[in-house]
DNA sequence: GAGTCATGGATAGTGCGACTATCCATCCAT
DNA sequence: ATGGATGGATAGTCGCACTATCCATGACTC
């Protein structure tokens, strides 16, 4: 197929194509000719997972051609594939510098944060994952509105969460076509996240409309 | 205390705070002459908040505006004001319009979540909730890139979530000062997101990290 | 074999959102 | 009384995600 269909068939402007093709989002068609190039269906899948990635995940351009490099990367195996999606997957967070008093409290509470899923819960997880930073920013930042937010808590929320990571990883290791289409891991990391948070916000309406009575 | 006092103690840039007041994210400062003003630490408050829904809850300036205004809105009681915030958050979402393919597909689909949610598990929940928009679009796109939701993937993640929303409904009974602080309630939904998410992707780490062996 | 037309590639332009900078006519504190 | 900050208005900047225009070429049509 050429740029017009496949433009077509994706919904996706010409000119948009393009651009994601100079941007590196997409691998560019089989050469035909100087100025013909020819398309298949992965180019189509792939055009449907970098506009999945951009709308539906809120990423940018920058993070969605990074991400998806990362994950086609044949150096990792298929268990570091998740790891690497998550490695480079938004929110990225911004660390205080180091040497500010703010940093010291930050490195205290991401320390705390660490202790109590790696030692009280038993999780396996790298010193310097992102996801991390981003947890301790969250925290600190609630903590800076004054709003408290409890050991206790943190607790609930990793115990329920816990084994939703199972179910999904499951989903993933029983994917025949995964090693195949290798972006079912970024889309699985990245798409599930407004079904978690629309499902949240559900439950927020039924345990609310409860209470009101 | 003015705005230079505001804008150092908040670490935002006088320029901004001005651009902020313009846009109704910050209440004006009681005009103690004509070109003074005098604010106080409620001001300090809000504006730290309203950084935390641009920053770590990555909201538009529009949409913080929105929240904020409704949030306060005093003909709306302590429950309705998470009914509120959640029905003004983000995500928001473009349904198809009508009369297309896609709209009936989408139709058909947003009805099943709804049977599921409501008849299966006994939420109560309005037709018109948007996160269920949100809900209903993430999972057809999911299935668009070839990816399967399941039902019971989807009851899965619905159980899981509610004990956390109904600890998060606590939390927010429980806070004695909430009636004059009414942003808790959004800041809880919205900066709370993050550290759900963060603990998904940790969780993933642990799981994937133990079944690699 | 001429004409038409989409293509790949390059480059420039657009629209928007979130600031940021400049001005100016006051005040207020010193 | 006066220099520096202030509120208010207006204009400018910057980055991002496109979008539009051009061009020389090559392929398909007749």
């Amino acid at each position: 197929m050429q740029l017009s269909e496949l433009s077509e068939r994706s919904g996706v402007s010409v000119a948009s194509v393009k651009y994601y093709l100079r941007e590196g989002l997409l691998q560019p068609g089989a050469a035909v000719s100087a100025r013909r190039s020819e398309y298949d269906e992965d180019h189509l899948r792939r055009l449907r997972l970098v506009r999945a990635l951009l709308t539906v995940g809120g990423m940018s351009v920058a993070q969605a051609r990074d991400v998806l490099a990362a994950a086609q990367d044949p150096a990792f195996d298929r268990h570091s594939r998740l790891g690497v999606a998550q490695y480079l997957l938004p929110p990225r967070v911004t660390t205080p510098p180091a040497g500010t008093p703010e940093a010291a409290a930050w490195q205290e509470r991401r320390a705390e944060v660490l202790a109590l899923l790696r030692d009280e819960l038993g999780w396996r997880i790298h010193d310097g994952a992102p996801a991390l930073d981003a947890l301790t920013e969250a925290l600190l930042t609630l903590n800076s509105l004054g709003y408290a937010t409890t050991e206790g808590t943190l607790r609930d929320y990793a115990n329920a969460l816990h084994p939703i990571a199972e179910a999904e990883l499951d989903v993933i290791d029983e994917h025949p076509a995964i090693d195949e289409a290798i972006e079912a891991v970024v889309a699985y990391t990245v798409l599930y996240e407004p079904v978690l948070l629309s499902l949240r916000r559900l439950a927020h309406e039924d345990v609310s409309a409860r209470r009101r009575r």
